[in-house]
DNA sequence: GCTTTCTTGCAAATCATTCGCAACTGGCTT
DNA sequence: AAGCCAGTTGCGAATGATTTGCAAGAAAGC
């Protein structure tokens, strides 16, 4: 896991923890890592290959994939699993400033962020009450837009 | 959707709403009702598979995920998909005195159900907040049994 | 009891993701 | 700058949970 720099990761500081960390960092990686931090969206696996042809055409879907594993084993990005989706990514970065969870637009598949402090707090709560250590947690509400009130 | 009964379901008046609801109580729909009815925890289709071999030998596996699609479509059972586990289901009846949420043991494996008014309260009023209704939620911890403190 | 329509069991198909393997290439070494 | 070599890639095949096509079988109304 790499340490949390003293600066935001730049991809420079970036590629140089990864190498320090003893992974190489290829072409395919490089590409990667730049759609990921372009990325304002939760991208899944075939649409990052295809954003990431622009610098490294033919980039494979299990490179893609492969390379997803090894950042998300870094730390550097996080894999978010939906409902009824394929596999979604975003980087690690866009949580530095606070942990946050995800509204699901069942309409559209949009990914709408959120932080909220006192779930965070009272899921610690309700497992040390039970007598548990939370590991990781997951929080997703599937939504829909309001309708406006008549 | 079947409504929900004056009384608890049983297993008689399920099979009645089924049948009202143009739903066939085969053999081996029966026997998943049952076993449904009794399981505990939070079997995965094999298992469910497993268990109703006893009134149904021979049934098969595409029978039982056909038949707990089928039911998950008429409100009858809950599906569960945890992270890197197949899908594990409950009878919603264990949800009609409220609902509630799962923890899951990573070491075990192991489902805990709980139940937190708050955390209901607070999912509303997040979506409420940016103009969202929800259509449903997901909310697991993963957890570990808390070490003694020493 | 008979018929119609819904169900089943089987095997084959999906779909996202992973893996084996031979060819290739970062990046340290000299 | 050239070489080495373990870490990587691309390909295609494998995986594993779940779904589906189809012909044979069985609920429930008549």
């Amino acid at each position: 896991m790499i340490d949390p720099p003293d600066q935001p990761h730049t991809l420079e500081t970036l590629t140089a923890a990864l190498r320090a960390a003893g992974i190489r960092v290829t072409r395919q990686r490089a590409a990667l890592l730049r759609v990921l931090a372009q990325a304002v969206d939760h991208p899944d696996a075939p649409e990052l290959q295809k954003r990431a042809e622009g610098d490294v055409p033919g980039i494979s879907l299990s490179t893609v994939y492969r390379t997803l594993a090894t950042l998300e084993a870094q730390g550097v990005v996080l894999r978010h699993q939906f409902d009824g989706t394929s596999a979604r990514f975003e980087p690690a970065q866009s949580t530095e400033s606070g942990h946050h969870d995800h509204m699901i637009d069942v309409d559209t598949s949009e990914v709408i962020e959120f932080c909220s402090d006192r779930i965070e707090q009272l899921q610690a709560e309700i497992a040390a009450e039970l007598g548990y250590e939370i590991v990781h947690h997951r929080f997703e509400l599937y939504v829909r837009k309001a309708r406006a009130r008549d």
